[in-house]
DNA sequence: CAGGATCCGCTAGGATACTG
DNA sequence: CAGTATCCTAGCGGATCCTG
């Protein structure tokens, strides 16, 4: 599994991995950029916070969503979680440098995204509603 | 709600923007990161190709949804879908100016996420066999 | 060939209640 | 506070058949 400096045509094939039905990224893929990861992602940029502060930050999500997320990023090696052991609970959550990593390009997705909504918004409603007389 | 020049503080609160439950660029973002798309986009970069040439390309998806997610893709700006008149009918795809920039961002996270795919799964190993004795 | 129409299983995900 | 457990539903997505 050495790791030497690849070659074009190895970076080429690497990128069309994912095309692959079988290939095993393509979970990792679903996960990382399922709905609720990538908003958690964009809670926690440079940022540590507890459960409930993740949950009041990223609107909408429920308690159930959240946990799991958090379990799948902890388990991808994308997030630390610190837990005290004292009463009542506290935990803290932070991206770990593979997920901030991680988070770079998730971040820059949605920066763009958002920066070009009105944009794609404006599409939908021309190709929604095509010329019509 | 009138939009003037974004200051500082504004632009901020854009990027946050997704944070927000009711947030309509979310739909988009769900779109944009969903399972097929991330794999069309990535088989058509700087490529024209037909249905079946895509539905090859992409491993694993079905009819209908290669063509929900064409549709989706075209409605907000994102493809560009060239029907000749001919029977057996023949149509082309490929990603508009959009589409392309867009994919920038989808493919380098595609990337990141295949280099880094090898550690991911180790951290995952690591995580889910914790020094067993 | 490029899809639309249908049927249907599965699971992501919400609401609520409970616990250490 | 930080979750887990349970129940339940919408809709994602696959398989199949059909058509211009």
């Amino acid at each position: 599994m050495e790791k030497k400096s690849a070659t074009l045509s190895e970076v080429m094939a690497a990128r069309g991995e994912l095309l692959n039905p079988d290939c095993p990224s393509r979970e990792v893929l679903k996960r990382m950029t399922s709905r609720w990861t990538m908003l958690v992602m964009l809670a926690l940029q440079d940022k540590t916070l507890r459960f409930s502060e993740i949950r009041r930050a990223v609107g909408g999500i429920s308690e159930r969503m959240l946990a799991q997320t958090l379990r799948y990023m902890e388990e991808d090696g994308l997030l630390a979680r610190k837990a005290w052991d004292v009463v009542p609970p506290h935990v803290e959550y932070n991206l770990t440098p593979l997920g901030q990593q991680a988070s770079i390009y998730v971040l820059a997705l949605a920066d763009w995204l958002e920066s070009h909504f009105p944009l794609i918004e404006q599409r939908r409603r021309e190709h929604n509603a095509p010329s019509r007389p």
